[in-house]
DNA sequence: CTGCTTGCAAATCTTTTGCATTGAA
DNA sequence: TTCAATGCAAAAGATTTGCAAGCAG
């Protein structure tokens, strides 16, 4: 597997140079659940401004690094399916835990079929799923 | 098919009353597109504060009358499937247009599949496409 | 009456901007 | 030197709260 940091060296090519405070904010990201947007400032806190924060995962979203995902009512960030595999979500409603799953083929073309009979192009999609974790059926 | 109102009036049955602002603020919703928080308080200007709008949008969720979706990085507002029927949406990046579409027997099939392997029990959840629409893929 | 709702104003939180400074090519 | 990127502070927007007044049961 490329290394993380090379792969998001080679995603900015020619977009913008990989400094420091980009480095801190991608690692923050890297190997984390997702996240909102004020944990992530909280985790880059004394290292990288609010402002560059906001700035920066504008630009990393611009260029397919990082995704937003809703979770209830809030949005979470994540790497992109760039840097890990193709995946949805299951969102635990009592507990909050957010379980990844992988992406399926067979879902993913039925959504082809759905939106070729509108003459519909997909560039993306989101599937997010919400209900109870097996632990918290359990405790009613 | 029941009166929209006569529907709100038995969501709430027990859980509040249906009063003046609140039917304003569901007939803002009735039959419109999904629209942003800040749509739906103008739209309700001079007749309902924006607290209450937001205190009753609150509860509309909370009682599963309205529900909100994620389109691009803002959310928007939409009557929930009991009144309307149950759908997703196909949002065209360029032009803004939402397509809605027909939830899908098979579709919903594999996702309670897929949740059964990990023990989850659904509640709830959304899907939505980005892409092009036919008119816009020409302009290209 | 009594408790649920609302409007209004103020407090918070989130996101965006302007600008001077810093840093790498 | 020169342009991109950053920090800091302030501005804008979005959301929430406290409280007194109004309304339905």
């Amino acid at each position: 597997m490329i290394e993380p940091l090379e792969q998001l060296q080679q995603s900015l090519k020619g977009q913008g140079s990989l400094t420091e405070p980009r480095r801190i904010i991608f690692t923050a990201l890297l190997y984390q659940e997702p996240q909102t947007m004020s944990q992530l400032v909280a985790a880059c806190r004394g290292q990288v401004d609010r402002a560059s924060v906001y700035r920066t995962i504008a630009l990393f979203e611009k260029l397919g690094i990082v995704q937003r995902l809703q979770i209830g009512w809030k949005y979470k960030l994540e790497l992109s399916d760039a840097f890990h595999r193709h995946h949805h979500h299951l969102t635990c409603l009592k507990c909050g835990q957010v379980i990844p799953f992988d992406g399926d083929q067979a879902l993913e073309r039925k959504l082809q079929t759905i939106a070729e009979a509108k003459s519909f192009k997909i560039q993306a999609h989101q599937l997010e799923i919400q209900g109870l974790c097996q632990a918290c059926q359990r405790k009613i």
